[in-house]
RNA sequence: GUGGAUGUAGUUCAAUGGCAGAGCACCGGAUUGUGGUUCCGGUUGUUGUGGGUUCGAGUCCCAUCAUCCACCCCA
C-alpha cells in the first residue's frame, strides 16, 4: 500500500457516518433547546494565542501542538482546543453579551495535538464545545453542565460519572499552592520520584498518585475546596444547589484540575471507567480572565468540551446500534437497452417524489439484482422490459412482502410512495 | 516524550526456515425475465515497507511505517 492516513489520523468511512450523524444530531438538539448558536472558527489561529490561553507550561502547549511557519513568516498553529478561539473571538468582535442575556455558543470540529496515539486518543480528533459568554451566576455554569449531561443521557451513553471542583480565582487558587507545596515540600523525600517531579510542575497530581505511601503522606494535605475564598465558595454552593434542582447526580471530586490555565471557579469532568487509559469523556470550566486577557472587555465565561471519538467508541463498547441512514428505496431493473429510456425516466420522477432510488445494472440478471434488494434492505424494486413497455404497466414488486403487482406507468410513483409513507 | 506487544485476502484468523491456506463477506453459475436458504465455481495477496542472513524467509536479524497497551497527559 502506498498511502496510508497520517499517523493519528483516520478516515470515517461511509458505513460509520451514520454514528458520528447520530451523536450530532443530539448535540444540534439539545443546543437549540437551550437557545445556543453554532459558530464556526478557523482551524488554526496565531501560535501566541494559544501559548497565551491555554498556557506555556501546560502539556498541550510544551510538547503537543502542531506549530507551523506560513510563507510570510508568520507563527501559526492548528488549534488544539476550541475555547482559545472563541474567547478570540468574542474579543475581537466585540459580541454583546450582558447578565441578562450572555451569550450561547456552540462549536464542533477537529483539534490536533501531537501525542502519541491510542484507542481513543488521535492527533486529529473532534470535539464540540458549548460556551456562555457574559455572565458569572452560577446558574449558567451549572447550566453548561446539564447539557453536556443530558447530551450523555441522550445519546445512552452508559455509566457517566460527573465530578465537579472548584479551582478557585487567581487570588485564592496562588494561596493554596503555596499552602500545599509547603505540605509537600516538609516531606519531600518519602515521595516517590514522579511526585517530586509533580511538586514543580504541578502539585495538584500529587493527589493521583497511586504509590500507596504516597497517598497516606498526602491524606492530610490541605484541599483546595477547603481555601477558597469567601467569594468562590459561596458561587460553588450555588453551583451545586443548582445542579440539586436540575436533578443532575454529580460528585464533588477535589482531584479535578483539567490541564488548562484559564480555569477558575468551577472545573468538571464526565467521566467513564471501561475505556482504558481514556476515562474522561469531557470537561470544562468557568474562565473568568481569559476574554479580558485576550484583550477584551472584562467578560465571565463558562463552557464545557467533550471528544466524539470517545463518546461513539463508549456506545460501540456498549453494542449500542445506531440508527441506520440512507437506505435505499426503489431499485429500477430494465430488462433490456430497450427499457433503458423508461427506466432513467422513472428513477427521476421517483427522485422528485423524494424516494431514493438507482438503476441496476442491466448486465446483471434479474435474479442476482433481487438478490440485490434482498441484501441491502432495498423496500421495492421495479422491473421494466419489452412486456411492459409495449402494456404500459410495470412490475413493482414489494421486496419485504414477496408480493408483485402490475402498476399503470403514471401511478408507480404515488403507488410506492403510499407503501412508504406506511399509510397502507 | 518513556517502556512494551503486534502487523498475512475486504474481514476474522491458520501455515516446524521448504508450493501462502480456511470461515465469513464479495462475484458468477444451477435451461431465455423473478428472491435471503441450498449446491457448484471464482478472485481474494508485492505476507505493512526496505534491507540483511540463507540453497531457500510469512517465519530469523536490522531499519522504517502503522496499530494497540501501560506511563505522561487528556478528548
Amino acid at each position: 500500500m502506498k498511502y496510508q492516513a497520517p499517523r493519528g489520523t483516520y478516515d470515517i468511512l461511509p458505513e460509520d457516518i451514520k454514528k458520528w450523524h447520530y451523536i450530532e444530531n443530539i448535540i444540534r438538539k439539545l443546543t437549540s433547546l437551550y437557545n445556543y448558536f453554532e459558530v464556526r472558527v478557523p482551524i488554526f489561529e496565531q501560535l501566541e494565542l494559544f501559548q497565551r490561553s491555554v498556557g506555556e507550561d501546560t502539556d498541550i502547549v510544551e510538547k503537543e501542538m502542531y506549530a507551523f511557519k506560513d510563507k510570510k513568516g508568520r507563527e501559526l498553529a492548528l488549534r488544539p482546543e476550541g475555547t482559545a478561539s472563541i474567547a478570540r473571538m468574542v474579543a475581537e468582535h466585540n459580541l454583546k453579551s450582558s447578565k441578562k442575556k450572555p451569550l450561547r455558543l456552540w462549536y464542533e470540529g477537529p483539534m490536533f495535538r501531537y501525542s502519541r496515539p491510542q484507542k481513543g486518543r488521535y492527533r486529529q480528533f473532534y470535539q464540540f464545545g458549548v460556551e456562555c459568554i457574559g455572565s458569572s451566576n452560577p446558574i449558567v455554569d451549572a447550566e453548561i453542565i446539564a447539557i453536556g449531561w443530558q447530551i450523555l443521557q441522550e445519546a445512552k451513553v452508559p455509566d457517566v460519572s460527573l465530578e465537579i471542583n472548584s479551582v478557585g480565582c487567581p487570588e485564592c487558587s496562588n494561596d493554596y499552592n503555596i499552602l500545599l507545596k509547603e505540605f509537600l515540600y516538609k516531606d519531600k523525600d518519602k515521595y516517590c520520584a514522579d511526585c517530586q517531579r509533580r511538586m514543580d510542575q504541578n502539585p495538584l497530581r500529587v493527589f493521583d498518585c497511586k504509590n500507596n505511601s504516597c497517598r497516606q503522606l498526602i491524606k492530610n494535605a490541605p484541599r483546595m475546596l477547603d481555601s477558597l475564598c469567601e467569594e468562590c465558595a459561596l458561587h460553588f454552593e450555588g453551583v451545586k444547589n443548582n445542579l440539586e434542582m436540575m436533578k443532575v447526580p454529580f460528585n464533588v471530586n477535589p482531584e479535578i484540575v483539567r490541564g488548562l490555565d484559564y480555569y477558575t471557579k468551577t472545573a468538571f469532568e464526565y467521566k467513564i471507567n471501561y475505556l482504558g487509559a481514556q476515562d474522561a469523556l469531557g470537561g470544562g470550566g468557568r474562565y473568568d480572565e481569559l476574554i479580558e486577557y485576550l484583550g477584551g472587555k472584562q467578560t465571565p465565561a463558562v463552557g464545557l468540551s467533550m471528544g466524539l471519538e470517545r463518546i461513539i467508541l463508549s456506545l460501540e463498547k456498549s453494542g449500542f446500534s445506531f440508527p441506520e441512514e440512507n437506505i435505499l428505496e426503489v431499485l429500477v431493473i430494465p430488462i433490456g437497452t430497450c427499457a433503458l429510456q423508461a427506466s432513467i425516466e422513472m428513477i427521476q420522477e421517483l427522485h422528485k417524489a423524494d424516494i431514493s432510488a438507482i438503476i441496476a445494472d442491466e448486465s446483471s440478471s434479474v435474479g442476482n439484482n433481487l438478490k440485490f434488494c434482498d441484501k441491502n434492505n432495498v423496500s421495492f424494486a421495479v422491473l421494466i422490459g419489452d412486456n411492459e413497455l409495449k402494456s404500459g404497466m410495470y412490475v413493482v414488486k414489494d421486496i419485504k412482502k414477496k408480493a408483485q403487482s402490475e402498476i399503470k406507468r403514471e401511478e408507480v410513483v404515488s403507488f410506492i410512495k403510499k407503501y412508504l409513507s406506511g399509510v397502507v
